[in-house]
DNA sequence: ACCTGAACACCGTTCAAGT
DNA sequence: ACCTGAACACCGTTCAAGT
């Protein structure tokens, strides 16, 4: 149970953050899920901050491998602009959850400093994966595509967050769809 | 200070809102800075529900008057398209505030029923106004116009987030220019 | 009609104490 | 090394009591 138990509040407050945000993540509720006291959580990680920052580290290191596995299997940089969308929506599936550091951008203001931190470090390597496969497919220069990057990584987190309100998955798929009719995401 | 009282209540909740969404509603800071205690405020509102749902019904209220009076002012349905993003856009002026239905959407799943209503109905009138726009400029139909609505409402509402997150208006700025280069916002 | 103090359960945090 | 009970201040809410 010694670093199973690190593991294990790792996981519940990913869970919790996920459907309620940082504020949501509740020591108590955290506790019981694990089988511990909440005082306990203190002995694996020093405060809530602590908590929620290695939370969100561990979602951007995850969601960094996910774009590299993208780019792997396809070659071709318009079939990753593609896939790239699941990402978000895969998150609204199963509870209707919201990509952890999405959601927590909304909390942004009353968020730990080393919790801003590792918000910001996932739209980081969001929009610098859509740069670079936006420069592969030659279409446009290097400052053009990162002001496309940032504009394609920001309707879609949009997207998801409009699509949680309505519990409609198929909000999302429309509204992505949308954004591609309209020239936004090159097909 | 008797319907003073009320409507002090009211402002403040709205910036605490803006600034921190629903939960950043505190009743003991609203007291102090309306110069009550704060088992007072349950005098003027049954509840923090309550409360959090006039706040968000007098927000759309508001912003469904500056929508018609863009209207009245630029006959060219273009123009209002050209206008629409500085709605968000003054949300993010003068301490960097949330458009204060994006951000309770954030949160919506904590949210209390009667909040939700009141936060969808922001989106609803929104989407509406620009459909109706949209459809003004002859360039689609109906059906299109609705989509098209609700895709660039989202991805506005998105740039307002993200935005927040960097505290750069400039950011803002940029996304719009960018929906506005890729065609989704027509000019 | 409008406001207040005191009390409640809930939450992040601390700390001395247990094994 | 890992966990616990008890206590702290903070928050939404209630309620009997004040003017």
């Amino acid at each position: 149970m010694s670093e199973n138990a690190r593991e294990a509040i790792l996981e519940a407050a990913k869970g919790a953050a996920q459907i309620h945000g940082y504020s949501g993540i509740n020591f108590r509720t955290i506790a019981d899920a694990v089988g511990i006291k909440n005082a306990s959580i203190y002995y694996h990680f020093s405060s809530k901050a602590d908590l929620g920052a290695a939370v969100a580290r561990r979602y951007w290191e995850d969601t960094s491998s996910v774009l590299e596995a993208i780019r792997g299997a396809n070659p071709e940089p318009i079939s990753c602009l593609q896939v790239y969308p699941t990402i978000f929506r895969s998150s609204l599936e199963g509870g209707n959850r919201l990509c952890l550091s999405s959601f927590m951008a909304a909390e942004y203001q009353d968020l730990p400093e080393e919790v801003k931190r590792e918000v910001l470090a996932f739209a980081d390597i969001n929009v610098a994966w859509l740069a670079k496969v936006l420069s592969d497919t030659g279409l446009a220069g290097v400052e053009v595509c990162e002001r496309r990057a940032r504009a394609i990584y920001t309707a879609v987190a949009g997207a998801q967050l409009i699509a949680r309100t309505r519990v409609d998955i198929g909000l999302f798929d429309e509204l992505v769809q949308s954004y591609r009719e309209a020239g936004l995401i090159p097909t």
